[in-house]
DNA sequence: ATAAATTACTACCTCAGTATAGCATTTGCA
DNA sequence: TGCAAATGCTATACTGAGGTAGTAATTTAT
C-alpha cells in the first residue's frame, strides 16, 4: 500500500518532529532535513495547521509546533485530512456501496486483509512512531 | 487499498468471465455488462491479450477466451502487468530501498499488514473468484 | 522605526492515468 | 465474392496529483 506522495511526506514530517528534541520547527529546516521540495512542504505545513494537527507561529523566530498530543493523532485522521481515506479503507474495486448482501467477487477474499489494514490505520498514532533506531524519514 | 481504475476494471472483467458459462466474450458485450467505457475496455482486452492471460480471436464470430487456466492467474501477476506492483507490495512511504537494518519509522508497525497484503495478492487467483452469490462485477 | 526572518496566499506548469474518436485489419457467413 | 462483425492501432483530449514561482502578511531583534 503506497500512500499519496502528500500523505507520505506528511507522515515522514510528523514522525520526524516526534522523534526530535526540538520544540519549534521551521519550514526551511524541515524541507532540508527531509529532502522534500520546499514550496510543496510549506503548503503541507499550512494545511496541517489549518487541520489543527500543528500550530503555526508567524514572524521572526516562528515555525510550527504540535497543536495536540501526538498520541491523539492517528494515521487515519492524518490521511483523511489530506486525501480520500476511502482509497485505503474502501475497497479494491472502488465500488461505492458495498455490503455483505451485495458483495463483489473479491469481497470474501479481501475481507481479512481489509480488517487488518483498517485496524492499522485506526490504532497507529504518530506517538507510536517514536523510536531510537530509525534509519530514515 | 484501491487499485488503479484499469486494474479494477481488469479484475472485474476476468472475474465476470470466470463466473460465466460462456466461452467466448466480445468486447461490446463485456463493456455493456460491466458498464466500462467501450474504447477503454477494448484497450484493456488487447493488453491482456498481449500479456497472455487471454487470447483474441479476430474476425466475425471472434472475441476473447482465457489463454491459460484461471487458477494460474494470480491477482499479483494481473496487477503487475498493468501498473507498478510496488504500489501495493512496496511500502507506505514509498522509499526505494528498505531493509530491517535501515527502516523508516513506520516499518515495524506496518510489517504484519504488509505480510497479509502480500500473501493475499500472491495466492488469490481468478479461479478463486468463482462464486454463486456475487451481486456485482 | 526598520530590516530580517518567518509563514500565507495565489497562480501557474507538468505529467501520467483516464477516456474518446476514427480508421485499419482480419475472418466467417450468406 | 463481398459484406458484416469482430479486433488492432494511433492520435487526441481531459483531469487531478505533484511541483514551482512570486508576492503579501506577520512578528521580533536590533
Ligand atoms: S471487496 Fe467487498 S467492500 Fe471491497 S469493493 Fe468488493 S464488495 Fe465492496
Ligand atoms: S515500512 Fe519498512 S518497507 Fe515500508 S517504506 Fe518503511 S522501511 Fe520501507
Amino acid at each position: 500500500m503506497k500512500l499519496s506522495k502528500t500523505s507520505g511526506y506528511t507522515i515522514r514530517l510528523l514522525s520526524y518532529m516526534i522523534n526530535s528534541d526540538l520544540q519549534v520547527f521551521q519550514a526551511g529546516f524541515l524541507s532540508e532535513k527531509l529532502r522534500i521540495p520546499d514550496k510543496y512542504l510549506r503548503k503541507i505545513l499550512t494545511d496541517l495547521s489549518k487541520s489543527g494537527f500543528i500550530k503555526s507561529i508567524r514572524g521572526r523566530e516562528g515555525g510550527y509546533v504540535f497543536a495536540k498530543n501526538a498520541n491523539k493523532i492517528t494515521l487515519w485522521c492524518v490521511i483523511d485530512s489530506i486525501e480520500n481515506i476511502n482509497n485505503y479503507t474502501g475497497c479494491v474495486l472502488g465500488f461505492g456501496e458495498c455490503s455483505e448482501e451485495n458483495p463483489c467477487s473479491l469481497h470474501y477474499e479481501y475481507l481479512p486483509v481489509r480488517e487488518k489494514l483498517l485496524n492499522f490505520l485506526k490504532t497507529t498514532t504518530i506517538a507510536d512512531l517514536k523510536n531510537e533506531n530509525i534509519g530514515k524519514f
